[in-house]
DNA sequence: CTGTTTCTACGAAACTCTTCGTTGACATTA
DNA sequence: TAATGTCAACGAAGAGTTTCGTAGAAACAG
């Protein structure tokens, strides 16, 4: 069942993702001073939260200890293309030149950035040949 | 007051926005019919979501006349670039390079795609220079 | 063993999002 | 003018999101 047709992530979702990423996998209480810095979150807030990403399938919960363990059921990279493709479509009709763009010019790219891109780009072409 | 400070459309403003974006100043029919097909929007559904969208100051309504006129607010590249910009910070900690990666490697970009955003990354490192 | 801490579970409150039914005003036309 | 159609306004329903209070079980410290 279905890494495939995990729903796209809420905000508040996400942000746990973002320390379950980090960190690998995480307690609730691991989850919450992680967050609690950056966006107050409370202990049961978070817990809730897991609880219901657990339902979605978002996370999996080993719960052979008393003290359950989270981790994320997709990578990072995944999730990140699943809602780089969404926002492609929702805002940008599906032109990804223009996302690009958008994304260059909003924050500025730093010089090894541009290089590593370009870099990437390289690469597409050749594939596309 | 403040186009800076517009809030994140949601799914459903971002559609009606897409389509003032492309037609100009529509009626509330006009985007209804232009949605109808793509998301089976209804009359009043669109009406309510641009009354929202009006409190919210993402469109500004004309009713000088009976039918009422909406139009955009932000152009289609600020909110474009809100948007981006903030999926870069929830899901990419900043690094525009691996978003631009992403969305490279999501949608294949065509080759004239990869020369334009090419061309783009020419400029910018000789501005960074 | 008793009191304290830590954990999960549960439920509810407050809020947002999306949809749509109904109503009354206005316009068109027959 | 009467019937029909179009429009904005309003409210409410239902789902989803986010937060947190409370309770009970488990672990631990004295």
């Amino acid at each position: 069942m279905a890494k495939q047709n995990l729903p796209r992530p809420t905000d508040a979702e996400l942000a746990i993702l973002r320390v379950l990423w980090e960190r690998g996998p995480s307690t609730v209480r691991e989850v919450t001073d992680a967050l609690h810095e950056e966006r107050g979150t409370g202990y049961t807030t978070a817990l809730k939260l897991m609880q219901i990403m657990t339902d979605k399938g978002l996370v999996l919960r080993n719960d052979s200890q008393r003290t359950h363990v989270y981790e994320a059921v997709a990578a990072a990279e995944e999730t990140q293309q699943q809602l780089v493709r969404d926002l492609l479509e929702r805002a940008f009709g599906g032109s990804a030149q223009q996302l690009v763009l958008q994304a260059l010019s909003s924050k500025k790219a730093s010089r090894a950035e541009l290089a590593e891109i370009r870099k990437l780009i390289d690469e597409m072409e050749k594939k596309a040949k």
